[in-house]
DNA sequence: CTACACCATCGTATATCGACGATGAACGGA
DNA sequence: TCCGTTCATCGTCGATATACGATGGTGTAG
């Protein structure tokens, strides 16, 4: 079984809680929005969302872009908390944070 | 005359154009995050939005940073096309440029 | 067990950010 | 005219971002 789209991708974004400090909610806008604050970073989320399933090889063969380049992204915006990834064998699966891109879009559009 | 709400802030956001080409939306959504990623930034156009008026020395009363940080700030915001500067006698009158914003939103909600 | 594929990490170099104090430029008021 | 207010810019410093090649670690296949 090597269906990557088995592996994670969590079901889809529940309800979303938007801090209620306005401070607390300005950090996480702000943060969220340096995870996407890069070309190349908008391109990777485009990606993960448009192939359901998860990726990451396939990130580096559609951008051109360095394997470690990529790497270094995606590591960005895992610590952003953008997005996920889980090992499966020698692969590892990326995919979008459902909470976190429902947040940045609740947080956008409450401006 | 000295209201600044007369001065400039534009009526309202109109026909907002995404653009076609994905590549060129990726820029645009990047550039325009990087413009709100960090918080001091958020918490100025939150202030702006505000305020429908415009200000400049107040934005320096209400954050706890030295006046040129908060001037770097919004040249940042202005270069990015995010806010928009006009003089008024001795004072600057800065407010949010609708399209600008009303763009990020469709970019965001787009993803 | 060996070899390969996949990805992370390291090390490096350059550029930009973020903050501040100090200085400069423009304008209005006395 | 001279002064004070307001804001931008300069110079500086440490921290972070961005990119790459090279290396390492892990798991699969043969």
């Amino acid at each position: 079984m090597t269906d990557s789209t088995t592996i994670c991708c969590p079901p889809a974004a529940d309800a979303v809680t938007v801090p209620d400090d306005e401070g607390e909610a300005n950090e996480a806008l702000a943060r969220l929005a340096k995870a996407i604050a890069h070309p190349a970073r908008v391109a990777i989320v485009r990606i993960l969302i448009r192939r359901r399933g998860c990726i990451c090889g396939e990130i580096v063969e559609e951008l051109p872009l360095a394997q470690s380049t990529v790497s270094q992204h995606l590591k960005l915006m895992k610590s952003a908390g953008l997005i996920r990834g889980e090992v499966d064998g020698p692969r590892v699966c990326y995919c979008v944070e459902p909470g976190a891109i429902a947040l940045l879009k609740a947080l956008i559009s409450d401006l």
